[in-house]
DNA sequence: ACGTGCGGGTTTG
DNA sequence: CAAACCCGCACGT
């Protein structure tokens, strides 16, 4: 039934037709136009003239200089069609380039509960044969027509895809550096998908094959195997509600992209607990979840008061100005990603700071601000290294490390010995008692809705980078010994020190 | 590194 | 012959 392109008496015009008609109305580009279909593209239109599509096209040689012809390339699933507790299963999107496809191939799975391989599922949706495209410029339009129905899930969005290859993700961990003026570039390109702090660690610690703002590994805590796409057949396709992230979802309940939810849990140990935090101040859809402390004895130990002085060096560095608040997350934005570690000893991490906390001016209002939300969730993040969201350490090819955390048990950390922060953050973060523990010991964010996250911040950062051409407060250091995380840098990738040890 | 287009070449029906 | 596919090359990002 594929395999006969049905006539369409509203279309006057093949692809193959020696002359095609002079067309006056032109059809909206169709990113995911699927089946037998003819459209007609403004010849100025950008994505037609890419013959960009939201499905994986490689181009395949007709011999026919007049007409380009892509095939269909199918979607990156998982072997074993694992599916998430919401419903979602994987879908990346293959490679167009050979070489890197077969990369991917045989990566394991991104939810890393799941011990599945990614693999190749071929389009068969024309007469067994991938579904073609066909691109034809004349001097007015760009042609297009296709032939077949797609047989299997939409791969991720192609920007998805770029943005994660152009922000270096999958690399291994190198040390802490700027966004080079390019990638500030397509963060604001990008912007309407992305959201900064995920951004800043995709570039520098992106260890799995998810999608940057969809990743699973996060939330996978069940796995189960499900079938839908086991056979290609079209019978055996389901054309399901949700095929439009890399997750698939086949429950009605979980949102990827349509809707948010409000829901911010964030259990950091038996003190925080950070669900009544609004959306407004958590973006939506970020879910945190820490289940388990690493390590029992160490919660109780890990106090500033009575930690090693080791674990937080405040000495070092030189304030040169003092911040409003908004410079100061700037700042933190810029600095967490600088390149200092680069020459500095493996142990440690580098994060710049104001030496005096007091000019960290977080308790400039009673009531902690976004953007001082924003810096706790750096805090957390980089800090602690407690990731936006899960991920893999990929320390060799198929061989991820998973990250863990560590336990954060004194607000002082976070806003030095000022009082009015600590007070503040424990009123509005201890209302709550540590509900959802378990012994998981894995930390739970997930990002539904990135186009709701807030990502000014990043931008101004970039833009200002652009502008300047230079990092600012480079020479502003605060040395944090990073034992009090649980990772190691070794050098050339961090390890776990509690499940590595 | 990867996407993209080109084009020579091979294989199959 | 058409169609699918393989491969290397060039170029741009
Ligand atoms: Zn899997
Ligand atoms: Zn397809």
């Amino acid at each position: 039934m594929n395999c006969r392109v049905p006539y369409n008496s509203s279309q006057d015009w093949d692809i193959n037709d020696s002359t095609i008609p002079r067309i006056s109305e032109y059809d909206g580009f169709s990113e995911w136009a699927d089946g037998h279909c003819r459209l007609v593209y403004r010849a100025d239109s950008e994505e037609a003239k890419r013959h960009s599509s939201g499905w994986a096209m490689r181009n395949t040689n007709n011999h026919n200089v007049h007409i380009l012809k892509k095939s269909c390339l199918g979607v990156l699933v998982c072997s074993l069609r694992c599916t998430l507790p919401s419903g979602d299963t994987v879908h990346l999107r293959p490679a167009i380039c050979d070489k890197a496809r077969k990369k991917q191939q045989g990566k394991p799975c991104p939810n890393r509960q799941c011990s599945g391989r990614l693999e190749i599922l071929a389009c068969r949706g024309h007469c067994g044969y991938p579904v073609t495209h066909f691109w034809r410029h004349t001097e007015h339009a760009i042609f297009f027509q296709a032939k077949g129905i797609h047989d299997h899930p939409k791969p991720e969005a192609k920007s998805t895809s770029e943005a994660r290859r152009s922000l270096g993700s999958g690399r291994r961990l190198m040390p802490l550096r700027e966004p080079t003026k390019r990638q500030c570039r397509e963060i604001i390109q990008n912007s309407r998908i992305l959201n900064p702090p995920p951004l800043i660690n995709d570039q520098e610690k992106n260890y799995c094959s998810c999608p940057p703002f969809e990743c699973i590994c996060i939330q996978n805590l069940n796995h189960s195997v499900n079938h839908q796409y086991q056979h290609h057949s079209p019978a055996s396709y389901q054309p399901a509600q949700n095929l439009e992230s890399y997750w698939s979802s086949q429950d009605g309940n979980h949102i990827h992209n349509q809707q948010f939810s409000n829901d911010i849990n964030v259990n950091l140990n038996n003190q925080y607990d950070f669900s009544n935090i609004s959306a407004d101040l958590f973006q939506p859809e970020e879910i945190f979840q820490l289940d388990q402390p690493i390590k029992p004895d160490f919660v109780q130990q890990n106090d500033i008061a009575r930690s090693p002085p080791t674990l937080l060096d405040l000495g070092s560095g030189t304030i040169h100005r003092e911040f409003k608040t908004e410079e100061y997350w700037q700042q933190n934005i810029t600095n967490l990603v600088s390149d200092d570690s680069n020459n500095s000893s493996n142990s440690r991490l580098y994060f710049n700071s104001s030496p005096d906390n007091s000019q960290i001016s977080l308790n400039n209002s009673p009531a902690l601000s976004q953007n001082d939300v924003n810096y706790i969730g750096t805090k957390l993040e980089d800090v602690y290294n407690i990731p936006k969201y899960e991920y893999f350490n990929q320390i060799q090819d198929n061989d991820y490390k998973c990250g863990q955390f560590p336990e954060i048990s004194d607000s002082k950390f976070l806003f030095g010995e000022d009082t009015n922060l600590v007070n503040n953050f424990e009123t509005h973060y201890n209302k709550n008692a540590y509900k959802n523990y378990n012994f998981d010991s894995r930390f739970v964010e997930k990002y539904d809705a990135p186009q709701f996250v807030d990502y000014t911040a990043i931008l101004n950062v970039c833009e200002n980078k652009m502008v300047t051409n230079e990092a600012i407060f480079n020479e502003l250091d605060l040395k944090i010994n990073n034992s009090l995380s649980n990772f190691h840098y070794n050098g050339e990738s961090f390890e776990n020190l509690v499940t590595q040890p």
